[in-house]
DNA sequence: CGCGGTTTTGAATTCAATCAATGACAGTGG
DNA sequence: CCACTGTCATTGATTGAATTCAAAACCGCG
């Protein structure tokens, strides 16, 4: 993880690289990082890096592009995955944490944004409106894992699945409708869903079995009926 | 809900009651809560209450005694329970949610506390600690969320109980070992963890019958072996 | 005492995990 | 260029587990 001043970091163009998906662009969380200026510590991933060294110290972390995601690998050697995070969503960090989480990398050209605790209450405490900006995104994060919590929830494979995925896509692409490029494998969705793998494959079968979504390739959706893919979890995206 | 002003209230003794299960104190909370000072809306709830109102506005709120569940009702009739709020801890409010949340009261004697957003905002303008302390504790609700993800994501159902019973009971009480007087109902339970009732029983009578738990009555449990009870979720929770 | 709600247990059914195998695909090295 | 390898995705058959349906035991309370 090199340390690098803000503005020397060159963003992916949005409409380039096919492999990376489509995320919405954040202008508020660019502000928000410009604004610290330069004790922010950003740093450039790869697809499959481990990024577990930038919880070392704690404090307050953000991505910028790409995806990363929360991980617990268990005694049993099993992983959980507990949050994705994309452009713009907080994660907090402890460094007395009681559990030995880690950080994947999911996409290439992901760029991540850290600032230590103490830093950023001096400088929040002369701007008090990045207090504002930070508890807004941290309220973000909570709602994602309440959602989540949702999804768990839901009774049969297929209504977990489901929900899953209509969250995912609303948070790739603004347009419904659209085409959606899955930031993670059937592997991923199960360690996050907390189902077996095959049964992720069965579930998504069945989705498209009823028209619900439509597949370009395994790793390329649309969602056709929203309202069915979500199933009552959501009461409002379209 | 009937508005307080501080220091009105009067707490129940922590040793009274028997019914309501003893909840640690948390002093941190008490004095924020009263750095505030009359811009807080204090209410007071029965068990059974339906507190949905204090959502009407949006803004943020903590719970200073008794328990509070966070639900959402399915379009099916079914309930689900997002969170189980005790003292201390926060939960934050945005009037333009897009979910029909609704709070339900778990205990006698329980005591809210809410501040409008912009109030709260133009306190710890001028005094930042209230941020800071904010932070820290919203930092809390994540870690609690983080955790139920992961209790959701066990395998077999006794592991689900048994997971959830262990990151409980730590809540309830400081002294390992000792009785703890369960704030909910299995129903309660199910709906939070996200299976029938019938399998909540069983899964607690296996974990008796293997001797991890102990039951005084059905409300009232011991935990004879906290390690083999979490079974891999936690690490240090003695 | 009877009543409503809670907890527990039992039996049958349904569903997901597991085991096993195949196909699709990208990358590698001959 | 093509076989080889590893990963990912899908499907089938079987086993195991949780839900469902049903009922009994328990408890606090009027």
């Amino acid at each position: 993880m090199n340390r690098i001043n803000l503005g020397k970091i060159s963003f992916p163009p949005d409409d380039a690289t096919g492999q990376a998906p489509h995320l919405p662009r954040d202008d508020n969380v660019m502000a928000f990082t410009h604004e610290l200026g330069g004790v922010v510590t950003l740093a450039r991933w790869e697809r499959a890096d481990c990024c577990d060294s930038i919880v070392a110290n704690g404090g307050i972390c953000w991505v910028l592009s790409g995806i990363i995601r929360k991980c617990l690998i268990l005694e049993s050697g099993q992983r959980r995955i507990i949050d994705v995070m994309m452009p713009g969503d907080f994660f907090c960090l402890q460094k007395d944490d009681a559990r030995p989480f880690s950080f994947e990398v999911s996409t290439n050209e992901t760029v991540t944004a850290r600032i230590a605790r103490r830093e950023f209450d001096s400088l929040a405490t002369l701007q008090p409106s990045l207090y504002r900006f930070f508890h807004e995104r941290i309220c973000q994060t909570i709602f994602r894992l309440e959602d989540h919590i949702l999804v768990q929830g839901r009774t049969t494979s297929t209504q977990k699945v489901g929900s899953y995925l209509s969250l995912l896509c609303s948070r790739l692409t603004e347009q419904p409708g659209t085409a959606v490029v899955l930031p993670m494998s059937r592997y991923d969705i199960a360690d996050h869903v907390g189902i077996a793998v095959e049964t992720v494959s069965r579930a998504i079968t069945e989705l498209r079995r009823q028209g619900v979504i439509q597949l370009e390739t395994p790793r390329c959706l649309v969602v056709r009926d929203a309202g069915k893919l979500a199933d009552g979890i959501l009461s409002d995206i379209a």
